[in-house]
DNA sequence: TTGTATGCGTTATCAA
DNA sequence: TTGATAACGCATACAA
């Protein structure tokens, strides 16, 4: 009570700025020592309950906050972890941030975010020094860009860090269920009856990308079909607008299966301007189910991704890290599956 | 050199954990006293060229790195802005965090953000309260809902905070802009020669949606059209598609303008379904040119938004209010301008 | 141009 | 159950 008057005391005594109560001025106000206040904050077990509340009570009323500062200062601790984000703007990473976001908070930890750029060695190094030098326990690294984990290899990074989406340092599980969709989508057209089978695949150096045409080719070689180079993508609409009119050129093919859904639409797009039938002419796969995937023109088929998911595993893996735990990993929860919507639904041959 | 003996000694000595190098070990390796390495570390003028090289020296052998909650604790100054985000995963907010983030680390600001999972008070409070905690100096509010600014207000919070796309306490001119792109949407179709328009809202609280939606009153009112009460929706695809087949039942209207993209996109879907042809019978209009508008079918058309102009924008300004600058705000740079595609290609009465 | 001392707000280690 | 004291890494006066 007193205190709260001294605070501001010093507010009115001329030019010192404002200054939040302290850890110091709850314990005055509640008339015990510093410590006690502390313990009090950090959930001592031996306290007198009317102590403690007594200092509840000066906390409340001096509207004291914890200084983040200090204590990380002090404990060397700083209960936040880094994300380095490769993508902006996309509907599935920001999902996974997201999530990240609820399961660290949950957790107990904040969260600190890097955008890169681009995959320059001095963005990735930048990155990596920002979330260094907010004492971040972890980072996440959800820019599965081949070149990425390459640098931060090189940049000898020591302190715990986890690729999503990665093969190399990571959740492999995550991984390899890329893969698996990517299997799924194209064994959904071969099932259909299609035989020509094109995969138009995300850029060559990311990671999720090379998985996902993984996938495609193993589905083609186990079913004894003929492989085909894939075209590489950029992940844009665009591209796959323009890919659909490079394709109509020589229609050797029936199906499509493009590695991310942007794509696909950007495709149906083409293929609608220069009078191919989807999915009477071409089927076409997409991947990710974006919320637009089933209203797009036809309803898009997709391999669904469970980005929430991906988050919230990240998260758990990422302290299990950090604690040097060497339980054996969660079981995977982020299977992909396949929703079959319009764009292939007639099946290849009953046209 | 010796020290980098010293702090590597730490560690083998027992239990000590991994010390990173701080200022002292740097000031030993340079044989200097700590002052000079923190004067070195501020670009302090009067020091000597060589007695800087040294310690620069020291510092990268070190692998110095200056320990933010240090120096936080002692300036009481974070170099920290905090971002609150009401929606999570869609394109604009997150292009605009995006552009937010750059240009925040290029006035030398790190950010941090917060996810509100709902608007109850409560969660709204833990977020300000994460943000206080972790020291921010300001923070962006992107949550436009109505009831945000409300409990903020209520809250009391101590420190500079701005909203986007707010006409309360933020920035004037970024919800004109709304409002202004909401009035060109519907002039657009007024123009076509609709005269029944109607208008499906964003969710009643958002401030953004009854921006889009004052600019549609204007349009009508300006022109002397009949108004109707708009359908308020939730922004998503799927609400749009159940819109449209309740709109089908009673076709007294030719044109539709929807608050954004995603609702656009359903709209279409809807009618499609149940036979309605766009354009031909129903016009339709959007707002925010997601990447996807120009390859939905028909390509809508809609109302372009900067949304990486608005996150530049918004860090200028709240910097502005941190410094207590009085110098007049930045000219609006973020005017929304119609994209004009198919989704309105035939002028109503030439079908 | 450089060095010495003090304190930022908190936790941790003692001692009472 | 409480309290005194020493760090934590740095910046900022002040002194040399």
């Amino acid at each position: 009570m007193n205190v709260h008057i001294e605070v501001r005391r010093v507010n009115e005594a001329g030019e010192e700025r404002t200054r939040t109560a302290s850890i110091r001025d709850v314990a005055r106000a509640a008339d015990v020592s510093y410590q006690t206040v502390s313990r009090v904050l950090n959930d001592h077990p031996s306290i007198r309950p009317a102590t403690k509340q007594r200092v509840l009570d000066a906390m409340e009323e001096l509207r004291y906050r914890p200084n983040q500062a200090a204590r990380a200062l002090v404990t060397s601790r700083s209960s936040t972890l880094g994300v380095i984000l490769g993508s902006r703007g996309e509907y599935g990473p920001t999902s996974s941030l997201a999530a990240f976001e609820d399961s660290a908070r949950e957790h107990g930890y904040w969260v600190n975010s890097a955008y890169l750029r681009d995959t320059q060695p001095e963005t990735i190094r930048a990155a990596v020094e920002h979330l260094r030098r907010q004492s971040v326990e972890g980072i996440v690294v959800h820019a599965p860009q081949v070149r990425v984990f390459d640098i931060l290899a090189e940049l000898d990074v020591d302190i715990p860090y986890l690729g999503l989406n990665t093969a190399e340092r990571g959740i492999v599980e995550l991984a390899e269920d890329q893969m698996r969709g990517g299997k799924m989508a194209t064994e959904h057209l071969i099932e259909l009856g299609h035989v020509e089978i094109v995969h138009v695949a995300g850029p060559q150096d990311w990671i999720e990308a090379e998985s996902r045409m993984r996938g495609y080719l193993h589905a083609l070689s186990d079913a004894d079909l003929p492989t085909r180079a894939p075209i590489l993508g950029d992940w844009t609409a665009d591209f796959g607008y323009r890919a659909a009119l490079e394709l109509s050129h020589r229609l050797d093919f029936t199906a499509v299966f493009a590695a991310n859904d942007a794509m696909a639409v950007g495709l149906m797009h083409g293929f609608r301007d220069v009078g191919i039938d989807v999915p009477r002419r071409v089927s076409i796969v997409g991947f990710d189910d974006i919320p637009l995937a089933a209203h797009s023109w036809p309803p898009l088929t997709t391999v669904h991704q469970q980005f929430a998911g991906l988050g919230r595993r990240a998260v758990t893996e990422l302290l299990r890290l950090i604690n040097a735990d060497d339980a054996p990993p969660l079981l995977a929860s982020v299977e992909p599956s396949l929703v079959v919507r319009a764009s292939t639904a007639r099946a290849f041959g009953h046209q």
